[in-house]
DNA sequence: TTCTAACCGAGACGGTACGTCAAGTCTTTGA
DNA sequence: TCAAAGACTTGACGTACCGTCTCGGTTAGAA
């Protein structure tokens, strides 16, 4: 979050609380209607109720406030227990894909991403608002595996925190691509193709080593 | 490709060639220079020596302008076979991240990815000039590996398929991911580590099959 | 006339005569539909089913075009002899108004005259095409009214010819402006009231010297 | 004048008025030096340290913006008295020719009349701007020829105001007839000859009406 | 008859200006 | 001090014409 509506100095008039919600939302309905090459900073304002002045006191361009608008929705992500890795990574797969199938993240996500090979600062929050957060979910998934059994506890801690961003990105990237590039369905076949070869690949690097 | 630099019609001056390349090896260098969403078509047309009419007589739009000229970097591609499926996938993986790591190529990827989610004759031309090209890579690797052996070659073709696509998403999806979204190095440690994670998962899904 | 139709030069293919006049229909054509300011040169080659280069061949640029093609209909102007001068100023100067009631003149004139005061050779261009051509009309009158006794005789040649001047810029300047400017309509009796003060005018002067 | 520098609503940055005139000094400095057919909005704004869009915001296009800016210069004819009717009409003249030799007004005016023959606003902006505000000259004139006993003073007051608009027709249409089309210069000779002819011609009206 | 130079249409070319739009800043009044 | 409103500068947009040029092809008169 950018906007600090916790008082920090004394004096003037206090920031809206509700402004804030009420830009957000204001930039998901835009990036509904308009995707984001079209979502304009005025539309958002007026769709807001609020003064654009207002916008840019508190983010400090569109890119910003786009991450901003689009992150909290990545914490719906959730991993409940299913009772075996390969069903625990096909739920997240699915989960993910229906995510990315909404029209506000899906315009979204790719022309943040886009914009932050340019721009460091917008990478760095893209990463603390997006990326880290939803690592989460792979730690999970993988420390109850190991209770269960399914994955080896023995490794070295460097290895293991490898192998968490490994997969991390191996399945974010394969979702994505699946979806935004190859344009083809992220269905229950597919996701279980992709969870088998995981979890196979996982176990076969277990039992080399 | 756009243009039609052959003789189309029957009368009148004939398009420029000399532009035609002139525009795409412009459009490359503004995308070093200023990345994606800073490139704007007057300073193509400045840089490549022509007036915008021609640029806008070629190409619709900015997008369609970029996915041609980055189309032709992803035909540098190659799958020299290096005696095992691992070797060649840690291969291609380290090819593609070297392609992702080049200003023009990183910036312009994402953006038009992101664009071809609210176009759709924009998400075709990608994928006929960039996706299914590359596909290649998949196909020629997977039956390298079944004549060395190193995979079954007795699946029916539909699964096989498949199977091709998903390699392909898991492939290029974590390259990107890695590279792009956890901005993490693609070096040879986590390419080896991916291939084995891959040749494992497929070797698992063949014992099992 | 700015085209030579007759043969200048030796060999080679005469120039279409056809072409001269389709293109100053056209012209008076796109004149009628447009106006002045949004009639374009390459309207005009469309409608007389001709090429561009071929007008530029012919006429340096549009103004002149324009000139050409009004200044035949000005020679529609004539002065019967109605048996007095009073009849005669009369009747040229409703045959003036109606002349440019027509779209075709009414927004020619005005513009090529603006553009003539930047444009020495255009102006010139429009002395011999239109204005000195139209001055017959006040010479004509002049005489048959001296011819009538109606006005004397025995001036200098200098005079007669300053006063010739003078009617003529005052007759066509007046009309202009009251049909152009204050957008008033040239009526039968707004046309007795001018032609009753220059004959009373004339008349006086003739009086006094 | 078109912008309202005077609060109309009540919130928001007011206009600046040190714009408009800016403004309109740079495109009277703009006709000066291009002359109107060369002049652009862009160059205007320019010349007037103002961006293209603030021009824009206040008038819709470059003939409005022309003839308020022109319309100022013809506020500064006056009409001293001189003694007699004829001396009255021969100062006007000059002072009328002076400002037609100016290179602001003598392109610009024939080309926003011009324009008017095809755009009914512009027509009336034109009227109300210029062509009503100069009209004053005329009824000051005859009314202190009436005072001085020059003119009758019985006529019924219809007449009194088409003879009104008559002398004014013609006196702005001869002086830029003679100025404009013609391109003979409005010198003390013609003016006296002009004057002398109208006149001549009222009294003779005089005599016999 | 055949050469050949100037013509013809079509339409792409490098330019210039257009009028619009959005970004991000600044300046008011009012809370 | 913040808020809403809206005018501000900047700069790119995509379009329309400009006047020029380059094609393939035609049409006379000269050789």
């Amino acid at each position: 979050m950018c906007s600090r509506t916790t008082r920090s100095g004394r004096t003037g008039r206090p920031r809206s609380a509700e402004a804030d919600t009420a830009i957000l939302d204001a930039t998901r309905a835009a990036l509904v209607d308009l995707g984001w090459s079209k979502l304009t900073m005025g539309d958002v304002a007026t769709r807001a109720g609020v003064a654009k002045t207002t916008l840019y006191r508190r983010w400090g361009n569109k890119n910003e406030l786009v991450v901003d608008a689009v992150a909290v929705l990545f914490d719906e992500l959730e991993l409940p227990d299913l009772g075996s890795l390969q069903a625990d990574v096909e739920h997240v797969v699915l989960q993910f894909a229906a995510l990315l199938e909404r029209p506000e993240t899906k315009t979204a996500l790719m022309a943040v991403v886009a914009e932050s090979t340019r721009d460091e600062p917008l990478r760095e929050r893209i990463r603390t608002s997006i990326v880290e957060r939803q690592k989460r979910l792979v730690l999970d998934g993988r420390r109850r595996a190991q209770e269960r059994g399914e994955l080896a506890t023995d490794r070295d801690p460097e290895t293991v925190a490898a192998v968490d961003d490994l997969i991390f990105d191996v399945i974010a990237g394969a979702v994505v691509h699946r979806a935004l590039v190859s344009a083809e369905p992220v269905d229950r076949r597919w996701a279980e193709r992709l969870s088998a070869l995981l979890v196979g690949g996982l176990g076969a690097a277990a039992d080399r080593g």
